[in-house]
DNA sequence: TTAACAATGTTAAGTTTTTAACACTTTTAC
DNA sequence: GTAAAAGTGTTAAAAACTTAACATTGTTAA
């Protein structure tokens, strides 16, 4: 299992948040079709994913739940888990820290950012928010890996750029706009407007069918 | 130009977005390799992209901004523009609608929905706050066609079935639940932790190399 | 004026990703 | 106990997407 395919990583990810609902739910096996149906992808492709990656279900009775889980673990997640920093405590921020709250994984968020003076010092769901002032010395007492901005656009730039000398390696951009970064930090951008713009486009679309 | 590969159509809605950015700053050109790096892609994506909306730049001058920005407008806008509604007004909704707030976009959020009394009947940043349970006929009153859905998890089944009785056409849901849609309802699904683990997943293995 | 350059536009090749086809194996039904 | 059904695992084909190659054409510089 040398390099699995780009796609094939975000799959195994909602594989594994499909699979720990399934668990909660008392079930012990599943089958390709199942998880299939719950992507909204095939079934074929599940079982080639699974494949990648070596696992095997039992013929006729699908794939054990916390197998499975587990194995997606050992591929995806690392050993240690990473610490991740929310860059930018407004909603947005906020939202993610809930969204993450509590859930068990490797990936702690373990400080947030911000410029607003009534936010440093206080703690957000468990997360204790810093002047981003201190943006470096948090990153490396808290062995910080991952940042995600949160910030209004204007300062993503200004943003990357600290995160990077910072010593950070990974960044997750929601920012609406685009940043650049040196070989070695891993960047991933996401703009929530184009994602609304292409569900637009594919509405209009199908009325003028 | 028939049919724009789904990539293509996300690219020219970033494409849009950075052109505007240019046009602010007084830009009135701009070369294929300008735009390829922004996105960080190549020069060659661009105008290959370019060349399926039969956009033709000037030789040595590179594309016209405000002309770009308007051809890309005709293909991936509707005309009368698009209404859209934000159902769950927590932090995520919240930012959303601030992320919109003021841009000239064809693209419209007219209404958030909670179930929280303390929320319905306010406004934030201009969009009004409604009962979930008015949902059916705001939905038919201002004509909303997509719906983001950025409500608790626990909800999201839920609140897509609601959607889509209410006759929306497209759905963005941002709960890490995945929901199901009818043939006729477009569904984008998006969810955060994937992205997260993604990037995490990266940088776990650039360590390793 | 002519050669070098730097850009676009397009066809072709290459790569990645998805889907189809099918061989195999339990279980179920008769 | 044999056939049909319902799963998995894998190879092969198809489709989608990206990159390379190159022809073309203004522009600049000698």
């Amino acid at each position: 299992m040398k390099h699995l395919p780009h796609k094939t990583i975000e799959r195994l990810s909602q594989y594994r948040r499909a699979l720990l609902l399934c668990l909660d739910k008392g079930k012990t096996h599943i089958y390709s079709h199942e998880i299939a149906k719950i992507q909204h992808i095939t079934a074929v492709q599940v079982r080639r994913d699974l494949m990648l990656i070596g696992y095997t279900g039992t013929l006729r009775k699908g794939y054990n739940v916390k197998e499975l889980i587990d194995l997606i673990g050992n591929i995806i997640d690392s050993d240690e888990g990473i610490n991740v920093a929310i860059i930018g405590m407004g909603n947005l921020g906020r939202a993610l820290i809930n969204y993450f709250a509590g859930k068990r994984s490797k990936l702690k968020i373990v400080a947030g950012f911000d410029t607003n003076p009534d936010k440093i010092g206080n703690t957000m769901s468990g997360v204790p928010c810093y002047s981003i002032e201190h943006l470096r010395e948090v990153v490396a007492a808290e062995k910080i890996k991952v940042g995600i901005m949160t910030v209004p656009a204007d300062y993503a730039v200004d943003t990357a750029d600290l995160l990077v000398k910072s010593g950070i390696k990974g960044i997750l951009n929601y920012t609406p706009k685009p940043v650049n970064v040196p070989d070695g930090v891993y960047l991933e951008e996401y703009d929530m407007i184009t994602t609304l713009e292409k569900v637009a486009f594919y509405v209009k679309l199908q009325e003028t069918d």
